[in-house]
This record gives structure tokens, sequence and C-alpha cells, in this order.
DNA sequence: CGCACCGGGTTCTGCCATCTGC
DNA sequence: GCAGATGGCAGAACCCGGTGCG
């Protein structure tokens, strides 16, 4: 707390005598004020040509490069924040070191979003408590402002951040769901309660209309499976939904269930990727002897296939391919191709060198975890030994 | 014990466009 | 005419382990 102070009064020594040193005025104000303005436009001569309607605010400049704001970033981002009069930087500041962010975060943050510090420490405190509601600790509130200042600080309507966790809580997601979800895509909660709204009824209607019996659990199993579903929008997944539709030619039973599974994770790529992947993977498939059954097979069981750009797919398979492994084995067990490229050509490697064979044992086991594979390949050369 | 199924963790923010309200 | 509020976009996988069953 000394050292806030200190700094505090660092501050406003250096602003008096770096800004308006004939005066021998200390500001008493933590904010700060347009007295430089004031002043340098009738210290102004008259024959120069008039500033422009809105200059900076000198005193804020100062203040920012003072705390290690990246003053350039910032005038970036937003530059009418800087010609604000009045701001609240040095209390805002001192709230989140209250809350534990250091110095450096609380630079980063303000140079990464600077309407931050235009908010009133009521308006902060008060926000803080509802993201408190769902967060344990403070110091994950801050890791989160960190990571995203925007999502925190973007909106100034804390009604509709409390509405919107109400709205969430209607649709059944207890607090840990809502932890998940506030933690994973913190931008849903500046989200306006409406838009939001608006992408759960499409998820309903498709449901509804898709003959789902259950529209309210639907959209809620959705999201859960996909957090990032609210901050896309409702275009994208509507779009999303009938590419799926269309390409895969699905059943309304098929595509609901394919939704409410697995496929809910690629419901928020962008739709020409989306579209893209689909038609380089079948094209790929086509190649290598493929039915459509057998496209139609591996999205369903494994949709997350379409996220997998062309070259990392077409490396996977050849990897695989190469390593003895039959395309009929892929289409079976498409997880395999949730592991890097390198990842399967070492683990390739290392079953060549122990004799696995893939036609009698399958391919499963390229499709676990570091440690149960490493435990799975002694256990097999233990068996050679013998 | 060994395997298959399944879901979770990570990080997915930072920028621009458009409207709204003063 | 300004700044604020909000919507929307691009980008482009990989890995781990709990649990239940035979």
């Amino acid at each position: 707390m000394a050292a806030v102070r200190g700094l505090r009064a660092l501050l406003s020594l250096h602003r008096s005598v770096a800004l308006q040193p004939s005066l021998g005025f200390v500001p008493v104000q933590l904010t700060s004020t347009c007295l430089s303005r004031g002043l340098s436009s009738s210290d102004t001569k008259s024959s120069e040509p008039l500033p422009p309607v809105n200059p900076e605010n000198e005193s804020l400049l100062e203040n920012l490069n003072l705390m290690g704001v990246d003053v350039t970033k910032a005038r970036q981002r937003q530059p009418g924040v800087l010609r604000k009069a009045s701001t609240n930087e040095q209390a805002v500041a001192q709230f989140l070191k209250g809350k534990g962010a250091s110095h450096k975060v609380i630079a980063s943050i303000i140079s990464r979003y600077p309407r931050a510090i235009t908010r009133s420490i009521g308006h902060l405190e008060q926000r803080w408590e509802l993201w408190r509601n769902i967060f344990e600790t403070d110091a994950e509130i801050v890791t989160i402002l960190d990571r995203s200042p925007e999502s925190f600080f973007r909106s100034s309507d804390n009604g509709n951040l409390e509405k919107n966790i109400a709205f969430l809580i209607s649709l059944g997601m207890n607090t840990k769901e809502l932890h998940r979800l506030l933690k994973t895509a913190p931008r849903t909660f500046s989200n306006s309660v409406a838009l939001n709204r608006q992408m759960v009824e499409l998820l309903e209607d498709t449901c509804a209309e898709l003959g789902g019996k259950n529209p309210e659990k639907f959209a809620k199993v959705v999201i859960s499976r996909n957090l990032y579903i609210l901050i896309r929008s409702v275009k994208r997944v509507k779009t999303n939904i009938n590419i799926l539709r269309g390409s895969l030619k699905l059943s309304d039973s098929e595509l609901l269930a394919l939704l409410q599974g697995p496929g809910a994770e690629i419901l928020d790529l962008s739709s020409e990727y989306l579209k893209k992947n689909f038609n380089s993977l079948k094209q790929k498939m086509v190649a290598l002897h493929c039915r459509q059954a057998d496209i139609k097979k591996m999205i369903l069981s494994y949709p997350m296939v379409l996220y997998i750009g062309l070259d990392t797919l077409s490396a996977k398979l050849d990897c695989l391919l190469k390593g003895g492994i039959t395309m009929e084995q892929i289409v079976e067990k498409p997880k395999v191709l949730d592991y890097s490229t390198q990842n399967i050509a070492v683990r390739l490697e290392e079953l060549k060198k122990v004799g696995y064979d893939f036609k009698k044992n399958g391919i499963s086991v390229l499709d676990t975890s570091r440690k149960r594979f490493d435990a799975k390949l002694e256990r097999l050369a233990a068996s050679i030994d013998q």
C-alpha cells in the first residue's frame, strides 16, 4: 500500500513538474484533467493554425507512459480515449493491483484495451463481483483479463452481464459449466443477452425442426460441447449446419445426433473453411478409392477431421498409409488423426521395431496418450524377449 | 490388467465495421 | 461529428486420462 501511495505521489509530482512547471500546482485528484489542453490553447500563438478539434490529453499521455503503457499501441486501438479530458487510469490501475495484477499486466491491459481507463471504480467493483460469483479467486480473473482485456472491459453494461448469467442459468447451466464457459470464451458474457438468446433460439429451432424432443436440452448440450458457439454469428452456425446436412446427405435424425454429439465441435468453424476442408477430404478419399459411405461414416464418427487443413491431412494420411495402415482401418478408427504427423511417425517407427502387426491387432494403439503408449510398448518389447 | 469409449484441457484474441446516442 | 457499444470476422489441432467392462 505504501508503494501505491508512493507511486501515486511520484506520478502527481512528475505531472506537475513536467507539465505545469510555472503554476506550482500539484493535482490532488487521481484522475487526469485537461489542464494542459486549456493552457496550450491559450498559449498558442494566434498566427499558428488551429490545432485539431480534440488534441490528445498530454497529462494523460505522461501518466500512461509512466505506467509503462504502450501509448503507440493504445493510440492505434482507441485514439479517442487519449483525447478524453477526464480518465481514471490511476484508480483503475490501483483497483487491478488490489486484485493482484502486476504492474506489467496492468500496463499490458491498458495498452491493448485503453477504454478500460474510462470505467469508474464503482462500475469495476460491481463487474468484478459478478465475475467472482463464477470464479473462485481474483487471480483467476486477472489471468483472463491479461489474456483478453476486451472481454472484461468492452461493455459498460453490468445489468446486461447480470441478465446473461441469469439467462445461461435458465438454460440449466450449473456453476461449474458457467465457470468453464466464462473461462474459455469470456466474450460470451459481454454479448447482449438478445444476441445470446438468438443463438440459443437458432439451436432450439434447429432441434425442433429435426424432430428433437427436447430443444432446451439440445441447445445446452451443443453449447457445452462447443463453448465458442455463443461468440459466433447465427449466420455462421446456420450455414455450417446446412453445409453438413447438404454435403453428407443426412437424414434429420442423423443430423440431430451429429450436432449434439461430436459435430458440435466444428459448428464454429469458418463456413468457407468447412466447405473447403470437406471438399479436399472428399477428393483425397476418392483418390484413395473410398466410397461415399466411407466418407460419411468417417465424418459422422469424427467430424474433427474437417478441422484439419489440406496439407496437414495429406501428410497425416500419407504417413499412416506408408506405415502399412490401410484406409479402411483409418475409416474405422479416424481418431488416430487426432495426433500430430510427427507423433504418428515416431509411433509407427517404434511399433515397427517390435514387429507390431496392425492387421492382427488394429490401430487403436496409436490413439492413446504418450504414457499409455509407452507402457504398451514396454509390454510388447517384454513379450518379444521371452 | 488391458482395452475402448468418451469428454475435457489448452487458448480463441485482436482487429475492423456499423450502429447509436449524445 | 465524436466516442462508445456491440457484432462479426480470420486463424486452422493435439493430447490426456477417467471410467467401465471383460
